[in-house]
DNA sequence: AGCACGCCGACT
DNA sequence: GTCGGCGTGCTC
């Protein structure tokens, strides 16, 4: 019984019989608008998800607008049919514009968002796939006079080709007889000649299969039937009836065969009798968290008091910076400014940088609101996905809890956006298009939907701080950017349900195959002036303090004798932190054991074969066979004994990371037990919340992990955290690098001293001066603002000028450059607009999995509108072996 | 994305 | 001469 409206059951009446549909495709390439014919049974509105035919396939598509006449310049025949309808009526009207932004920001075909947005194989493609013809187990036997040819042994009409035999031999291999033609492709030279022969002689077939798309899971209960007992049942029957009476009448099919011993077809008995009914009902599959036990509003601190009191007289759109040192209760701030949405019916989004490592987060959520709580993240299966998505569509209000993609929930009635340690770089998208940052979105669409959205963290990013506080402390500069005009966008008439969805320029210009505007739109839009609200927990809850931070001088450890990766005070805390029974973490910058290996006599590093790094050494245990790993694309081979180049028995590792760390601490603190807590060991689902379970439960005495342990995790035993090195974290070559490192070594000093015993920090550096230790040592999180907006506004760097950066990737290392090059003289004249640009360079690592990389980078001035060339228009500069991605915004230069 | 149609090098 | 490579172009 779907909860969703059946399309055309409400308000037929008032639709007017349209029989045509203006589409957009899910097809890369096919950008526009494409018209397809309803045949009767089936009703459409704009917004509704189709499966239509596509050329040789069958794709899924968006109806954009309904027509009551075939377009005058388009023949009827050219015009096929929908299929059919796989989802009706989830775009809102403010949805569909958030969408739109989205695409037009980001310059990404607006299909390429919708992906995004919707779970996973909702929009599902047709395969072509090939199988075996008149095997046994197809039950197509041929006629037995042609049966001999069917065979692989016997001679078919003429001898096969390579090709075609290797075909067969590869359909023969495997259990079905079938495989998808892409894979055969793949795997064979000349298929396609092969695949033509095959068919000609009737081998075999070569077929469509038709997209699979995700369905709401459908069980078979059994449902008791008040009626008379007629005279012939049986006692098995009889009893069969008594359970189900027993349990309340109705049971899962399955639950009533167990707990009877009987079969189905006793059941069908039954049901003939007419004594039960046995229907396929929709249930939700849901990620069953642990059971946890309900808990209740705890009592507020002073600021939390305050900052709560100023978030509940908030209306509409505001955007607030709960800026709240760690410990200080953020996440009973959040919870507590929900409780009353929820009352009032409506719905609340909360943004979290990775699901997997905040389980405590969602525990908490899940204590405090029950199943009100649904979480939504790519870890969960297709079926979850899609099971929660659509719930969400069904009206009541509820609690999400997500992860980037998540923004993107259908939730009725947002009464709050929530983003949770928004300084957090995995709200950016950087990998396929569109390159969106949660932030961003979660921006327009508290706009869109007049609610306010609360960024939440203990080191906000620069361009939160500068966009809720202003210009910093001396009000620095001309006040670049605050005075634009407020954007036009908001204002846009709000198209009503029964009318059109507006794409942003396509209806127009019909058969202009391109949806993506003529320019950078966004590029011309100041920063509007909007409400703003900073709040503040400048202290810890119960009044704890925050935990001193020594910083240890690694040069002098050297010089004094201590060759060991622990200091002296390092090594004494250990100790006592174990004599004290409490716990600690270790926090390196790097996973695996050490990074490079290299030939003391030649020289010679072990590089990857497909990018132009080295390779990692892994090594888990003593026995276990050390490996040599590519961080990069993956890539794993064995240690070689001995130099390849040079031969020489001389190889050693280098560089230190979380396994040599925990080896290490084993060798030199034999009764400290240690957990691993990185993404190698994490790389299972349920992993982190097994290991923090574990840490939790004081089953280990030190987490040894990477940068993970300081997102947010909040185990009250600790009491020591120690920083190997931060030495790492400060010498990048990117220019947020200081703020990634502040963030970082805050964050992580800041897992210690949450429960009732005071904690402190050992922060090891070989760099003490640095002004980010510094700050991080003085908590002062304000001064290093300061300081690193000066640099900033220095150079150019966002949050004082905004920055686009183009990626060209190819096979071909002249391909890319030539690319990268043409389109760099595209873009010469952007100069007069006032846009500096660098490069055409290599990236800094030229060759990641087999292909090479170049880039060009823009820096955009805030305080003028700039003209970029249409997206489209330079990837036609590019061969065809030359992808371009546009990341508006990016986070990392690499 | 697929898949077709259409134009140039190594084979019968 | 053809076969068979894969470089452009279209899909309502």
């Amino acid at each position: 019984m779907s909860v969703l409206a059946e399309p055309g059951t409400n308000d037929q009446a008032n639709v007017p019989m349209t029989t045509w549909v203006e589409v957009l495709v899910d097809c890369p390439g096919a950008q526009g608008i494409f018209t397809y014919r309803l045949l009767p049974p089936l009703i459409v509105q704009p917004g509704d998800l189709l499966s239509v035919p596509f050329g040789m396939q069958q794709v899924g598509a968006i109806a954009i607008r309904c027509l009551e006449q075939p377009p005058a310049d388009l023949e009827a025949k050219q015009i096929r049919d929908v299929d059919a309808t796989l989802q009706s009526r989830f775009f809102s009207a403010t949805y569909w514009q958030l969408l739109n932004r989205v695409a037009d920001y980001y310059c990404t075909p607006l299909m390429q968002v919708v992906r995004v947005a919707l779970p996973p194989g909702l929009l599902s493609r047709s395969q072509r796939r090939v199988r075996l013809v008149g095997r046994k187990d197809q039950g197509e036997r041929i006629k037995d006079k042609d049966a001999t040819s069917l065979s692989l042994t016997s001679s078919p009409p003429h001898p096969l080709t390579p090709a075609a035999q290797q075909l067969l031999t590869l359909l023969h291999a495997s259990k079905t007889g079938d495989y998808s033609w892409q894979y055969l492709q793949r795997q064979c030279q000349g298929a396609y000649r092969g695949l033509q022969e095959l068919v000609k002689d009737g081998l075999v077939a070569n077929y469509l299969e038709p997209p699979t798309t995700v369905r709401p899971k459908q069980r078979l209960a059994v449902t008791l039937v008040a009626s008379p007992a007629p005279f012939d049942l049986t006692p098995r029957q009889q009893e069969i009836l008594a359970v189900l009476r027993r349990q309340g009448g109705e049971l899962w099919l399955t639950d009533l065969l167990q707990l009877c011993q009987t079969s189905s077809t006793t059941l069908k008995g039954l049901a003939q009798k007419g004594q039960v009914v046995i229907q396929p009902r929709e249930v939700l599959r849901r990620e069953g968290g642990p059971t946890v036990t309900a808990d209740v509003a705890k009592s507020l601190t002073p600021d939390q008091a305050a900052a709560l009191e100023q978030l509940q007289a908030l209306s509409g759109f505001t955007q607030v910076l709960l800026h709240g040192v760690t410990g200080s209760g953020k996440t009973e701030v959040y919870l507590q400014a929900i409780a009353p949405l929820l009352q009032q019916g409506q719905s609340a989004l909360v943004l979290v940088p990775e699901i997997g490592l905040t389980p405590q987060l969602t525990d908490r959520f899940r204590a405090r609101f029950g199943d009100r709580v649904c979480v939504y993240h790519s870890a969960l299966s297709e079926g979850e996905r899609y099971d929660t998505w659509r719930q969400m569509l069904n009206g009541e209000a509820q609690i999400v809890i997500g992860t980037r993609s998540a923004v993107f929930a259908p939730l009725p009635r947002l009464g709050l956006i929530v983003l949770d340690e928004e300084h957090d770089s995995s709200f950016k998208q950087d990998q396929p298009a569109p390159c969106y940052h949660a932030r961003t979105v979660a921006e327009w669409r508290a706009e869109l939907e007049q609610c306010p959205l609360l960024l939440g963290s203990a080191t906000p990013s620069l361009e939160s701080w500068v966009r809720i506080r202003g210009q910093g402390a001396e009000g620095r500069r001309e006040e670049r950017g605050e005075r634009g005009e407020r954007g036009e966008r908001g204002e846009e008439p709000e198209s009503t349900p029964h009318l059109e969805l507006k794409t942003q320029s396509s209806l127009a210009k019909r058969h202009v195959h391109k949806v993506a505007p003529s320019e950078l739109a966004l590029l011309k839009t100041l920063p509007p002036s909007f409400p703003r609200l900073f709040l503040s927990l400048p202290s810890r809850v119960y009044d704890r303090p925050l935990p001193p931070i020594e910083v240890v001088d690694m040069r002098q450890e050297l010089h004094q004798g201590n060759r060991s990766v622990f200091s002296r005070s390092l090594r004494l805390a250990l100790i006592a932190m174990k004599e004290r029974q409490q716990q600690g973490i270790l926090f390196i910058h790097r996973r695996g054991h050490s990074t490079f290996v290299s030939c003391r006599s030649c020289g010679y590093v072990v590089t990857c074969p497909n990018c132009d790094v080295s390779m990692a050494y892994h090594h888990s245990h003593t026995e276990a066979t050390p490996l040599l790993r590519c961080h990069y694309c993956n890539y794993n081979r064995l240690l070689p004994n001995d130099c390849p180049s040079c031969q020489s028995t001389y190889f050693k590792h280098f560089g230190s990371g979380t396994q040599q760390i925990a080896q290490a601490l084993t060798q030199q603190f034999p009764d400290l037990r240690s957990i691993r807590f990185d993404s190698d060991t994490t790389r299972t689902k349920g992993a982190h919340r097994a290991l923090l379970t574990h840490f939790a439960a004081g089953e280990a005495d030190i987490l040894v992990g990477t940068q993970m342990l300081a997102k947010g995790i909040d185990l009250p035993q600790v009491t020591l955290v120690g920083i190997l090195s931060a030495d790492g974290l400060l010498h990048m070559a990117d220019y947020r690098a200081s703020e990634r490192a502040f963030q970082t070594l805050t964050q992580v000093a800041g897992r210690c001293g949450r429960g009732d015993d005071p904690g402190r920090v050992i922060l090891q550096t070989y760099s003490p001066e640095a002004a980010v230790i510094q700050a991080v040592q003085q908590h002062a999180y304000e001064r290093f603002v300061d300081d690193e907006l000066q640099h900033r506004s220095q150079l150019h760097y966002p949050p004082y000028s905004r920055l686009v950066l183009l990626r060209f990737a190819s096979t071909s290392p002249v391909a890319v450059q030539q690319a990268a090059e043409r389109v760099a003289l595209a873009l010469a004249d952007l100069e007069a607009q006032g846009v500096e640009r660098l490069g055409p360079a290599p990236a800094t690592i030229l060759r990641v999995a087999r292909r090479y990389h170049w880039q060009i980078l823009l820096k955009l001035p805030l305080d003028q509108p700039v003209t970029l060339p249409d997206a489209t228009a330079l990837r036609v500069l590019c061969a065809s072996s030359v992808s371009l991605t546009i990341d508006i915004d990016p986070l990392h230069l690499l």
